[in-house]
DNA sequence: GGGGGTCTGCACAGCACTGTGCAAATGGGG
DNA sequence: CCCCATTTGCACAGTGCTGTGCAGACCCCC
């Protein structure tokens, strides 16, 4: 068993799992949303919530912790050593785009909360992989864009954030979207549409 | 004088668009600055500000009429009856860039005030707009996408955010900002990278 | 040197939220 | 069937913000 627990103390882990859950859903479209707003939302009282954690930034904390947990997962997986920056980039996008939801949470959050500094720094290794991928393409030609490295991968993460919003608003498949944001980030790094086509279709399967 | 004031209401005048200009400042990296921050922003006191806006809300109302105003102004001038989408993008991207702080400030505040449907109703004619224009461009073949228009528009919108940032975070050369976003608007709408420098450079002059 | 509009400096009520305390209810496992 | 951790339901203090009222200071123009 994960956690040794018996009895009444199983139920309470698995509404600290549904806290958590809901609490993410639910900062996820209003940021400010607070804690009773988060506590019903999860079936519970306030004062319960309270319970599993200390307070406001506690919870948040331990979402963000989460969320940068399994996106860095995610990207390490995917990138297991492969030459072709494009390649790369296309896998990268491709897992991330699993857990997407998390990781709009996050720099929802991130542009908030006071930890803006703390969220930034650990985010900062996986930024800086995506960077040094980005800027290893440009030197190969395998990119090519007006904008710096750094710039480029903004520009990669504001545009995931924008197909995630098109989908909640309905106007994409949830299962294409992946692979249509993977190509769009690549063409708007400077490939070819029809080779990030091709690469996407090869990487996603 | 623009407006025929006399006296005490001229300072008034100085005062109510220093406090618009100061607002949008303030609330740009913090969307939920208080009256309070922003009065002492604009160097003057809590009370003043509500002589001049009975309601946070009015104030932040007349901030997004503004912006949205000069937003369509520029878009409308700058797509002067061209027959090409991809140009006519491109100047509309360099045509709002001019305002972009402004902009980004209106689609921050959209996520958050309860206002939030009634900014996205101003806004509803601009993104017809482009998104018609980005739809023609699809069915001529300049674009390719795998993005249906609609969604291509929130990656437009996106993606001219994340080089704002940039060049807030010194990555950038503001100079050059607006044609690099344009040309990564254009190759994110796969246009082939020589061309949209080429079509950018021709815009930009 | 007033007069009229403007800014200031308080004071106040109302509201929403956070975090905490405590006694009672609940419910599953030994 | 009873025990024990958990959950509930209330109550409370503290805080920070909004919006308003009002008297007095301020200052430019006539």
């Amino acid at each position: 068993m994960t956690t040794g627990n018996t009895g009444a103390s199983a139920r309470a882990d698995a509404n600290r799992r549904r806290i958590l859950d809901v609490a993410l859903a639910e900062l996820l479209h209003d940021p400010d949303a607070s804690m009773d707003q988060i506590a019903r939302a999860a079936g519970v009282v306030r004062r319960t919530v309270y319970g599993h954690f200390p307070s406001r930034e506690a919870l948040i904390g331990t979402l963000v912790d989460g969320a940068v947990e399994a996106l860095t997962a995610a990207d390490a997986g995917a990138r297991r050593e492969t030459a072709d920056p494009a390649e790369a980039v296309a896998r990268s996008v491709l897992a991330i785009w699993e857990i997407a939801d998390r990781y709009r949470l996050l720099i929802g959050l991130a542009q908030r909360t006071v930890t803006v500094q703390g969220i930034r720094d650990r985010l900062a290794p996986l930024r800086e992989n995506k960077v040094a991928v980005l800027q290893r393409g440009l030197d190969e030609g395998v990119f090519t864009s007006p904008l710096p490295a750094p710039a480029l991968a903004y520009v990669h993460e504001q545009l995931l954030f924008a197909v995630m919003e098109a989908v909640n608003d309905g106007l994409l498949d949830a299962r294409e979207a992946g692979r249509a944001a993977a190509v769009s980030v690549l063409t708007a790094a400077g490939v070819p549409a029809s080779e990030a086509t091709a690469l996407v279709a090869g990487s996603s399967r």
